[in-house]
DNA sequence: CATCGCATGTAAGCAGTTACATGATTTG
DNA sequence: CAAATCATGTAACTGCTTACATGCGATG
């Protein structure tokens, strides 16, 4: 799961300018990947070097232009071959997590604090997804990203309800 | 949340080797982050070129010899501002979600085949937790140990029972 | 008049991965 | 006798992050 791979799988339904790549990647698939302009840029470059997607320059008044960018039969074929291919295994890294493990002697109040954060970040978190599952609703979605979308919501879900309740033994 | 910070962690409980230290993070952190020999081994040569830990060789015979590596105060000074510094954002990256989020055209198979072997990982993570968990009980651990770890058990639990029901759904 | 949205890109650097290299002892 | 365990390390590479650079129009 590189780069490359999650631009061909966006690209792969629709044509897109770098900044809507950018735009689907932080509110719609941040719950599972991310990806930054200095990521997208580069790697839309190499892609249309090596053929597996084309460019189309629009030009543009009181904006700046723009580049569409589509995706090739060359490149639907590389995307097949990721999708065929196995399943790497995910990652999970939690700052929040190293901090609580060698922070055995941190005073209740920091322990408070920070579990009030991480419950914080996780709702807004999840209010983000909600708000992409409405807005998928109404535009359609397939079966598949249904199931994708759950899986984050109830992720989600299971670990507010905890951090919830740790929040309460603490008192 | 770099190698330096878990490594410096790991070793402000106490002394450890690199291979002891890989052991750790494989098997008792590998939840919520990761490290191979090619960080630690670097990460520990540049540490205690910094003075953040010091280094004591172990002859052996029959076994290869061993450095044992603690923390210095300038090490534990150096952690401590690590954990009152801002929790950085966690990560989350599937590549699992990526083919099922973009791969809409899949046969049901395929899917199924896609979620089943998630689930078994899923299910196999879930194990090593409750088996750690086992062992920290006999052996003691701290009241935010325990708190990691079960923020992990009741993520692991959630995903699982999410995919047994859609796995069930497709039937 | 400041900030947001639209829009594209490069260059330097870094943190970590992968692959390689070595080797004795113990266990199945 | 093969594989696992103990044990350390380097070198090349890669993929991404961070910071920089630009600039107009609309919105508040």
């Amino acid at each position: 799961m590189k780069g490359k791979d999650i631009i061909l799988g966006i690209l792969s339904t629709s044509d897109k300018t770098g900044y809507e790549i950018n735009d689907i990647l932080q509110n719609q698939l941040s719950y599972f990947c991310d990806g930054t302009y200095g990521m997208i840029y580069p790697t839309l470059k190499k892609l249309e070097q090596a053929g597996s997607i084309s460019k189309q320059e629009i030009i543009q008044s009181g904006k700046p232009n723009k580049n569409i960018y589509s995706i090739t039969d060359k490149g639907q074929r590389e995307f097949a071959e990721y999708l065929s291919a196995d399943v790497a295994p995910s990652t999970f890294k939690s700052d929040f997590l190293l901090h609580l493990f060698f922070g055995a002697d941190l005073p209740k109040e920091q322990v408070e604090k920070l579990i009030k954060e991480e419950l914080a970040r996780k709702k807004g978190q999840l209010q983000q997804l909600l708000d992409n599952y409405q807005m998928w609703q109404q535009q359609g979605i397939s079966q598949t990203q249904l199931i994708t979308v759950n899986y984050g919501i109830v992720q989600y879900k299971a670990v507010i309800e905890f951090l919830q309740s740790q929040l309460d033994e603490l008192n």
